[in-house]
DNA sequence: GTTTGTCAACCAACCAGTTAGTTGCTAATG
DNA sequence: CATTAGCAACTAACTGGTTGGTTGACAAAC
């Protein structure tokens, strides 16, 4: 105890889970604060606002993010793979991406998310250049469909059902096939 | 006014606009109730609570949906490309199903789409029995990825800022060409 | 007169954010 | 070493406003 640095981290983790199970409007400070084992004046304190404590919670969340699945742009369906892979061992960066997504319309452009995107477009625009990329698809088309192709059994609905019968290996393997397939030349 | 049916469908359909939104727990009884032009009570007399009046709004939605956009398994391109239409002139419909799918994990399934998934289903497997469409993919694999791909340009984070420099007939394009390359037999 | 639709006012619970006061650590002082 | 002043970490209790939901009085239609 006493630690205010523990502290900090225990409250960040705490409304990470509540952020990204319930979103901004559905979470609730309180709850946030009695996770992390504290009062709330703390979390106002060291956060600001509930607003705030969700900007800063989604943007190390995006920070981990990226750091963890770099771009390899001379292996898109293994990147594919990759990202498939940390949006199921680790749901809540999609969850808090979709809740910032809908809940913060007109919402600043998140700093994190701009620089991964230009790094992520440079790498292709690269690898077309020097050929090792087919230019099918311009960098941009690229990276929304791989984006789309990677989530698409998470943000599939649950009548679908699918979760339970298909293996994750197995949904995995659509994900890196279907990016294959985009980009091979034909 | 003295509608009894009107007065309904007016609270319905400002429910919808508030829901798509807001989501649940975002969503103000009474914004609704104003916005449709009567009062609260008329609300929990015609839905019950905000919770039942979200289930009817969704219903009701995806009903309109599956009418307005019927598989047609022998040209899967041209299906995503009337899918990202649907999407781009009446986003509430996929708003309105993430905030579903994000605030109502335990829910119980919607007959809607239920049934709508198992039409599809059976449309694709007998567009494979027949042999006018290929069989790389599953008839679940393909609903996966065409259901990903035509929401690809809607799910994408607006940092990609997309929405503003390319054009729309640009993103449907793209659309169309992905789900052709996914089934073109090689 | 009875049924049905409408509404303002109301309520208890809840919620984000604040405040005034307490606790424990540390380091300067003698 | 013992005392204590200062300060950051922490807390319980409170506040002002909001929210989902209700009620009872009234009005229109039949």
């Amino acid at each position: 105890m006493r630690d205010a640095e523990e502290t900090r981290r225990r409250l960040l983790a705490a409304a990470t889970e509540e952020f990204a199970e319930r979103g901004i409007a559905g979470a609730r400070v309180d709850r946030i604060a009695d996770a992390a084992g504290c009062n709330k004046a703390m979390l106002y304190k060291y956060f600001g606002n509930k607003d705030s404590l969700f900007d800063t919670v989604f943007g190390e969340s995006v920070g981990r993010f990226v750091l963890d699945v770099p771009v390899d742009a001379d292996d898109l369906p293994g990147y594919a793979g990759k990202l498939f892979d940390r949006y199921e061992e680790q749901p809540e960066t999609l969850r808090l991406a979709i809740w910032h997504r809908l809940e913060r319309p007109d919402g600043k452009w998140v700093t994190e998310i701009v620089l991964a995107n230009e790094v992520r477009l440079n790498y292709l625009q690269r690898a077309q250049d020097e050929g090792s990329l087919s230019k099918h698809y311009t960098p941009l088309e690229l990276l929304v469909l791989i984006q789309s192709i990677s989530t698409a059994w998470a943000t599939t609905n649950s009548e679908l059902g699918v979760r339970t019968t298909l293996p994750r290996e197995q949904r995995r393997g659509l994900v890196v096939d279907a990016v294959r397939r985009l980009i091979a030349e034909d």
